[in-house]
RNA sequence: GCCCCCAUCGUCUAGCCCGGUCCAGGACACCGCCCUUUCAAGGCGGAGAUCGCGGGUUCGAAUCCCGCUGGGGGUGCCA
């Protein structure tokens, strides 16, 4: 059976590359009627938060992503331990009392010859007794891992193709901190062995790292995964996509009100296209049909907030759900200091959906519908102060009382009168009647206006702006 | 510095494995027109890539080979 996982640190929130490689995963996973392990990578004591580790949890249901398992591996320690004394006991690692300041110096003076540093390894010299000597006096150490002279690793990988690393150019690393916790090239091995993971697919900046793992995964007997390595998303500067180019975490685009089958659906398009179509518009379902590794490009690729707007746009006007869409759509409108009926609501979306692209820009846009006073623009303004603009709404009040009720319809036609009666363009009475109505000279359509607000509301502004103006 | 990865319109990409149908297709953004009471949305059309550069191989190369350049990543008792 397939099993792949996610992995992430509980160091921050869950940022745009790490969801689109926990997407990949959770996809390859599903294709194959696998399964998708979820692993919190919380070894590093210093940076990881039980905060960052329930938003994470948050952000990635957010997004759709259900997982079989779970693990964390602050909770796994004893396992770790257990693996690390094997492999000082089978000889393939061994302690180390070297200092932070030691091997601070060691790097200076590589540095300063110009020569690449890697560890001396002069430990591995230690004999028995000094090992002891130096326990007894409770000296600390870490556990270093026996890089062997000389090996070329060579593995397979699913999206770069052969990729082969020459062992030398790093020393033995540590497995073991001082403080006994374990490091991740080591933990991360024992876990995909222990869990059975059979695809490790993770973002590229793990390459270097993964010889490391393939020497560890033979010092132990374990078999060794195949891995993908997905390319990074970049910013719009070309280097790697980070907190300074501006919104890149999952809750940024959740609060902007960006809708997460569009999210998803963009973060798979980015370094990846379905075979023989050029559809982009896929759901969840489709994605897992269609997904598969040797379709991912192997070159990195800029994240464009602008496409991701427009494709949530496609799903606010085409994809989802009416009901699906009011629903999202309340909260953004009471966090605003706005409340309505869900009905109101319901009506007021059907009629505008196609004309926002995020929940934030919609309760913007639709302002109007929602708010008991509106505050108007200086160019409504000084439209309104126009004589013929009195003109035009005392005349439209007037005829208003005429009719039963008020429509997109109705409104038509008395604009087409009013026009006719003062002698104005159409243009003219438009605008007066949006200005009254809206406070803007731009914005959604007065007869949509009318189809959904109430009689009392549309006659209510009129007189208001009457009297102020 | 050293190691690894990558290279098609501004951006995301199709095509590359199995050379001719590609004087390179689609999408976002951009420009114009139409629709129209405005802004959007929508419809139609346009511009935009000598396939990073230079050498080969071949009757023929975006596609195969070599070199160069550029970009990215890594180089921790972070993950």
């Amino acid at each position: 059976m397939v099993v792949s996982r996610f992995a992430p640190s509980p160091t921050g929130y869950l940022h745009l590359g790490n969801a689109r490689t926990a997407i990949f995963a959770y996809l390859f996973a599903r294709h194959h009627r696998g399964k998708f392990i979820l692993r919190i990578e919380d070894t590093d004591r210093e940076r990881s938060t039980k905060e960052f580790e329930e938003m994470l949890l948050e952000d990635l249901k957010w997004l759709g992503l259900e997982w079989d398992e779970f693990y964390r591996q602050s909770e796994r320690f004893d396992i770790y331990r257990e693996y690390a004394q094997k492999l000082l006991d089978n000889g393939h690692a061994y302690p180390c009392f070297c200092t932070v300041e030691e091997l601070e110096k060691e790097r200076e003076e590589a540095e300063k010859k110009g020569i690449p540093y890697r560890y001396s390894g002069k430990c591995r010299l230690l004999s028995k007794e000094e090992v002891e000597a130096f326990k007894r006096e409770g000296k600390p150490f870490t556990i270093r891992f026996k890089v062997p002279d000389g090996r070329v690793v060579v593995f397979e990988d699913l999206i770069k193709g052969a990729i082969s690393i020459k062992v030398d150019d790093f020393g033995d690393f540590v497995i073991v901190r001082s403080d006994g916790s374990p490091t991740y090239n080591f933990v991360v091995v024992i876990d995909d062995a222990l869990m059975g993971v059979t695809h490790v697919i993770r973002g590229e900046d793990h390459i270097p790292n993964t010889p490391k793992q393939i020497l560890i995964y033979e010092a132990l007997g374990f078999q060794v995964p195949k891995f993908a390595h997905l390319p990074v998303i970049l910013g719009e500067d070309r280097s790697k996509l980070s907190k300074r180019h501006g919104a890149v975490s999952v809750r940024n685009y959740r609060e902007e009100g960006y809708f997460p089958e569009a999210l998803f659906n963009y973060l798979c398009l980015l370094g990846w296209s379905p075979p023989n179509t050029e559809r982009e518009i896929f759901s969840k379902e489709e994605l897992i049909e269609l997904f598969r590794l040797e379709d991912v490009n192997s070159s990195p690729a800029v994240f464009s907030k602008e496409k991701l707007r427009w494709l949530n746009g496609v799903y606010i006007r085409e994809v989802l759900s009416l009901d699906r869409l009011v629903e999202e759509f309340m909260p953004f409108l009471e966090r605003e200091g706005l409340s309505a009926e869900k009905d109101y609501v319901r009506k007021v979306l059907e009629k505008t959906r196609d004309s926002f692209e995020t929940l934030k820009e919609g309760v913007e846009r639709l302002k109007v519908f929602f708010v008991e006073e509106v505050s108007y623009s200086q160019e409504a303004i000084s439209l309104l102060e126009n004589e013929n603009s009195r003109r035009v709404l005392e005349l439209f009040l007037h005829k208003l009382q005429e009719r039963d009720n008020l429509s997109g319809q109705v409104v038509k036609e008395l604009a087409k009168e009013i026009q006719k009666e003062l002698n104005l363009k159409a243009k003219d009475v438009w605008h007066t009647l949006r200005a009254s109505l809206t406070g803007e000279l731009e914005g959604v359509g007065v007869d949509i206006i009318c189809d959904v607000m109430p009689k009392e509301k549309v006659i209510k502004r009129i007189v208001r702006a009457l009297g102020r103006f």
